[in-house]
RNA sequence: GCCCCCAUCGUCUAGCGGCCUAGGACGCCGCCCUUUCAAGGCGGUAACACGGGUUCGAAUCCCGUUGGGGGUGCCA
């Protein structure tokens, strides 16, 4: 029911492609929502215009919509709030809680340094200077020197902090822009946001969060009414819940730059958003009664955010792929079909358009499934079957034809039996019974004679099994094909 | 430097004082099945970071150490 509490929000910046970790902290937002009948906010944190693209914004709504976590309300967009902010800094600022400063990175660094102080903070060099507002002039917010901010998360308990560790942040840009602090707080305030669900690496910043909540409180200021309700007092600062962070084999946070962490290339390589929510959700997370695989459905019911680990779990591509190929196992052959349509035609597909036939992928199919753990690797499981003269890989011709003293009495001998067959009993039976006898002409089982002809016909070592795929295949072709593969090794041979 | 968080097999985790000679899953190894590869079946490898407490009893509670991570922007 939108408009309902708790009211959680997903609020990401549209820097860039939308990363696995964005995606854990949306989706243990949306199961709060779903859990407790409560609304889920997409709200989207665009007020550094220096790094924000539309484009990234639509990317945010289609992999939210992939993943089946479209928000119940919003996308909000801060960069249409402007004004909002300027009344919540003019209020802020006759309270007395901010204050104008013109000093650079470069000025603040040499006082430190001067100083003999290793601490990068600011130093509350304009403190007490009373400079006014004015353009260019940035402005801080006055921070307590005692007592202690104390963090109540849901996850972690009260976490206190120093007030005199922190230092006057910038609140206001010398430009008059909200910063993160400010415009995040107020558009909370506003949004009335319940509990804010968040990465772990945002935990330092919380503290900044309440002292601004509070100050905004005190003003006695009102909610703006965004959300349809009308305008009312300042709400509670909301509940805090900081997820562990996601990172990479070296446990440092996930980072855009090193690591593989754009949903939409799981998407593109043929990861399922069902097997992927699954997958996010194990990190941090485990159901009561240590199911690994489950649905949307049974996630909504046995999430509890109370139950989310405290440590960092690294994001294990082999394990989701795993889960991956669980899932895909797992579907009809109408489903598996169904989905696997984006690889097999088009520009993604190995083969022209018009060589794909669907009835021969239909008999491919239920060989191919239990075979691939994301749909990207069908196409290579079936790529001879569609193209005219598929390629043979080098490494499978040296070691299971040319390498292979036997190949060329194989290969003769396969053709001889093969085109007996042609016409009469050419089926997967009769082409396994075949193969079989001219293994024993050579003193060999079957798993070692049909390779010289799996690699004739396919190109590659693996597949699916040769039988039933000579037998859809059909005589013509693999004929054509043992006999090219025998006239190159004759051709070969020194 | 300062502030904060974290600490069970290689990885994800179960464990919330006795049920733990620590369970599951992925990975890895071996065997079975077998037409390659998978899938499946069976088995194996492998962990409570360390030191002090508290307690009849500690992976579980407390303190410290060490280690890892995050933050410390006129980014979010």
């Amino acid at each position: 029911m939108p408009g309902d509490f708790p009211r959680v929000r997903f609020a990401p910046s549209p820097t860039g492609y939308f990363h696995v970790g964005s995606a854990r902290t949306a989706l243990f937002n949306w199961l709060v929502a779903r859990k407790s009948g409560g609304t889920f906010v997409l709200r989207i944190e665009d007020t550094d215009t220096e790094r924000n693209r539309q484009e990234w914004v639509e990317g945010i709504t289609t992999a939210m919509h992939w993943l089946s976590m479209d928000p119940d309300e919003g996308p909000y967009h801060q960069s249409d709030r402007t004004p909002r902010y300027h009344r919540a800094v003019d209020a802020l600022w006759a309270g007395g809680f901010l204050y104008a400063c013109d000093c650079t990175r470069e000025e603040i660094d040499a006082r430190n340094q001067a100083a003999g102080i290793l601490t990068p903070g600011y130093d509350g060099y304009c403190r007490d200077r009373n400079l006014p507002r004015r353009d260019g002039r940035a402005l801080r917010f006055r921070t307590p020197d005692t007592g202690i901010t104390t963090v109540v998360d849901v996850i972690r308990g009260e976490v206190e902090f120093p007030n005199s560790a922190m230092d006057d942040f910038v609140a206001v840009k010398g430009s008059g822009a909200p910063l993160f602090v400010l415009a995040n707080v107020v558009d909370d305030i506003d949004m009335r946001i319940s509990q804010v669900i968040r990465g772990e690496d945002l935990l330092p910043t919380t503290p900044k969060n309440i002292l601004m909540w509070e100050a905004l409180a005190s003003l006695d200021w009102v909610t703006d009414g965004i959300t349809g309700a009308p305008p009312e007092p300042i709400p509670p600062i909301p509940v805090f819940a900081h997820l562990p962070m996601l990172v990479n084999e070296q446990r440092k946070k996930l980072s855009k730059r090193r690591d593989p962490v754009a949903v939409e290339s799981y998407r593109d390589q043929g990861y399922l958003p069902t097997a992927f929510v699954n997958y996010l959700a194990l990190l941090g997370w485990s159901p009561p009664g240590g199911e690994e695989i489950f649905d949307a459905d049974q996630l909504v019911q046995w999430f509890d955010l109370a139950d989310v680990n405290h440590s960092p779990a690294f994001f294990d591509v082999v394990k989701l792929t795993h889960i991956n190929g669980e899932y895909i196992r797992a579907m009809s052959l109408d489903a598996f079909i169904d989905a696997c349509r984006p690889w097999l035609t088009g520009e993604s597909a190995p083969w022209p358009d018009d060589a794909f036939d669907a009835e021969v992928f239909r008999r491919m199919a239920p060989l191919v499934q239990e075979r691939v753990a994301v749909l990207g690797e069908v196409p290579a499981m079936v790529d001879f079957m569609f193209l005219d003269h598929p390629a043979i890989e080098e490494d499978a011709w040296a070691r299971a034809i040319a390498g292979d003293d036997s190949a060329e009495t194989i290969l003769a001998a396969a053709i001889g039996a093969y085109e007996g067959l042609a016409g009469t009993d050419w089926t997967a039976d009769g082409l396994h019974a075949a193969t079989l006898a001219v293994g024993e002409g050579v003193g060999r089982k079957l798993g070692k004679a049909q390779a010289p002809i799996r690699v004739a016909i396919t190109g590659r070592r693996v597949g699916p099994p040769l039988f039933e795929a000579l037998e859809v295949l059909g005589p013509e072709k693999v004929l054509a094909r043992l006999s090219s593969a025998l006239e190159r090794l004759r051709a070969e041979k020194p």
